[in-house]
DNA sequence: GCCGAGCATGCGCATATGCTCATATTCAAA
DNA sequence: TTTGAATATGAGCATATGCGCATGCTCGGC
């Protein structure tokens, strides 16, 4: 993913598209296509499950997520640097929380419309259901 | 991409972390992230932009969005077996539409909020509230 | 039945992305 | 200052994904 801090994002001329209403959307789309690559992953999704009620360490996250510290320090740099999350240092230990809680929100949102487009004895739909109530 | 028809996911009796609370979230997880990847490619926003309003035909979306009709169709077939826009047949064109304005809508809230993290003069802050405005 | 327009799909390539291993860096305590 | 714990990062690998090309399929008109 890798996204650029936000402040500008560099509106190239190039590229508005053969047909359509040339306004700059191009850009636009490229930025929001980004935004939902990062929430595209389930290890970060896992991790912001993690944050959403209270910041956590990031040896926490790693245990809560049972994947690499390698590989939570990673999604979590990208995520800051996405602005997704926020950073604080204690002593030796990292603390991440959630920026903005609209994207849990969001995610919120998507886990309910997805949960309503499955069949009623779903499993998977009690589950969507169930993490959509606890955000 | 690629996401099974609505109506089941396989939950799987793998992976289930670790650390964390052990309820049924990776599945869970994995579905969303899915979801959201389908709306983290440009090209699939600008087809979503341009049957927003009205159905289109394949044809008229190829020549919306400046690229390829190979591309447009692949793209559109993924989202139709997401789920997320719906096919109908006329003569011998197709036309599409979006199944469910909840996904053009969280389209619309994600530009909001990318658009308010962005210095208020930057350019591209003006294209995303142009464009969340009009969904 | 034949043909052309409109749409879908198999194939191969180039790139992007996530994961792991090993290592660097930062901080606090001794 | 030295040491160890906690976190971040570089390198390499395996896979996933988007794109273009060529081809197959479907439908209406002739």
């Amino acid at each position: 993913m890798a996204i650029k801090r936000p402040a500008s994002a560099g509106r190239g001329t190039g590229a508005s598209a053969k047909g359509g209403a040339t306004d700059g959307l191009d850009p636009v789309l490229g930025v929001v296509a980004r935004y939902f690559g990062v929430l595209a992953e389930p290890t970060r999704l896992k991790i912001l499950h993690a944050i959403c009620d209270d910041e956590q360490s990031v040896s926490a996250i790693v245990a809560a997520t049972g994947t690499t510290q390698s590989n939570v320090s990673r999604h979590l740099s990208l995520m800051l640097n996405a602005g997704i999350v926020e950073r604080r240092r204690d002593g030796c230990a990292v603390y991440y929380r959630i920026a903005d809680p609209e994207f849990v929100d969001i995610c919120r949102r998507m886990c309910e419309r997805i949960a309503s487009r499955l069949d009623m004895q779903a499993p998977l739909r009690r589950d969507l259901m169930g993490f959509a109530a606890r955000h």
